[in-house]
DNA sequence: AAAGCGTGGAA
DNA sequence: TTTCCAAGCTT
């Protein structure tokens, strides 16, 4: 073959022939595709989320509802606990809403892009990502990866995000016709092993060659990003309940952070900054130390508050007493697991609860 | 359309 | 330790 004719498509694609990742919600190039539901299932797991993080929530769900139509039949808790410490969990709350429009159609995914951009939580780069992967259409698909490699093949100086239309359009020249979804894994597999935010492997690349940022002898200066905010600290307080071996869990407002998790209730550490929020029931409280946990837009440091034994009816509004000794399954968001982690160590060390302790 | 929304791994 | 960041979506 003429090596001057190659396309960028044409470099890209010989190097996933010998070089794409073995994943478990993937088709070796060239065999037939995964089914739709293993391809969406995966690609939303995968939003802002590594492939060392997914693979073992992939084969949970997999394995516990094999069929779109099975998860959509799942009560919501159950869903819910089971994406527990994947994060972004309005992420599940679609996953579920998604499925059950898939099943209301007779559970068949759509095979448009158009179509699939407008089930729940398909943006444009997943509708575009199953569209391809799935059904082997030709679709424009732009992640981070993508952006990073198109910015330093085209040598792109205008910064995220403004420079994101243009990354399209370039991003849609270079697409083929044809295997547009192997197409599509081959950036993001350049993106992850070889054209790495941070130290490319510019000597082991396909597209070395025609790569502008390479050629100007910086390509990890590129994609130029906007400053960061600074991430503020909060202060707030949880509340461990404990009487006759359980825990007192309450579930989380659909809207806004953790939404739909159980968890333990709080003094409202999201809308205020004071932390001294009172407790859902009549002291005394002990203080069973303290909690760090760094979300997307603040820090929170959380003093974790015991109450045990004393209680003798419910604590005031929605909740339910959960087993101390199951208390893995209750599906925690991080935060709150590691603040049961905290109570129950305390518990089991006597005298002092804990007090001060830091949980990592 | 800018901001809100998790987590854990790497450097 | 701190910073960055990973297959983004929603409002």
């Amino acid at each position: 073959m003429d090596a001057s004719r190659d396309t960028i498509s044409d470099l890209l694609l010989d190097w996933y022939d010998r070089n794409a990742r073995v994943l478990p919600w993937r088709a070796a190039p060239g065999t037939p595709a995964p089914e739709p539901y293993r391809v969406w299932l995966s690609e939303v797991m995968l939003q802002q989320t590594t492939v060392a993080a997914v693979k073992d929530y992939f084969a949970r769900f997999t394995a516990r509802w094999p069929q779109v139509t099975d998860l959509a039949a799942a009560a919501d808790e159950e869903v819910m606990a089971a994406w527990a410490g994947l994060g972004y969990y309005a992420r599940a709350r679609n996953l579920l809403a998604c499925a059950r429009a898939v099943a209301a159609r007779g559970g068949a995914f759509p095979d448009t892009e158009d179509e699939l951009r407008a089930l729940p939580g398909l943006g444009a780069y997943t509708a575009a990502a199953v569209a391809a992967i799935a059904f082997g259409r030709r679709a424009v698909v732009v992640d981070a990866n993508v952006e990073r490699v198109v910015s330093r093949l085209f040598a792109l100086e205008e910064p995220l995000p403004g420079s994101r239309p243009a990354i399209r359009a370039l991003a849609d020249t270079i697409t083929p016709d044809k295997r547009a979804g192997d197409f599509a894994q081959a950036m993001m597999d350049l993106g992850a092993t070889v054209c790495t935010a941070r130290a490319p492997r510019c000597l082991l690349c396909p597209l070395a060659g025609p790569c502008k940022a390479r050629a100007q002898g910086e390509p990890e200066r590129l994609p130029v990003k906007a400053a960061k905010k600074a991430k503020p600290t909060r202060q707030g307080r949880a509340f461990w309940i404990e009487r006759d071996d359980h825990v007192w869990l309450v579930r989380r407002p659909d809207k806004g952070m953790l939404g739909g998790m159980r968890a333990l209730p709080d003094d409202g550490w999201i809308a205020r900054s004071d932390g001294s929020g009172e407790g859902p029931v009549a002291g005394p409280w002990e203080s069973a130390g303290r909690v760090g946990h760094v979300f997307t837009h603040f820090a929170l440091e959380l003093s974790l508050q015991v109450h045990v034994g004393r209680l003798a009816g419910d604590p005031p509004g929605e909740g339910e007493w959960w087993p101390l000794d199951r208390i893995d399954e209750a599906g925690l968001p991080t935060l709150f697991a590691k603040a049961a982690r905290l109570a129950l160590a305390g518990a089991g060390a006597g005298a002092g609860a804990g007090a001060g302790a830091e949980a990592a």
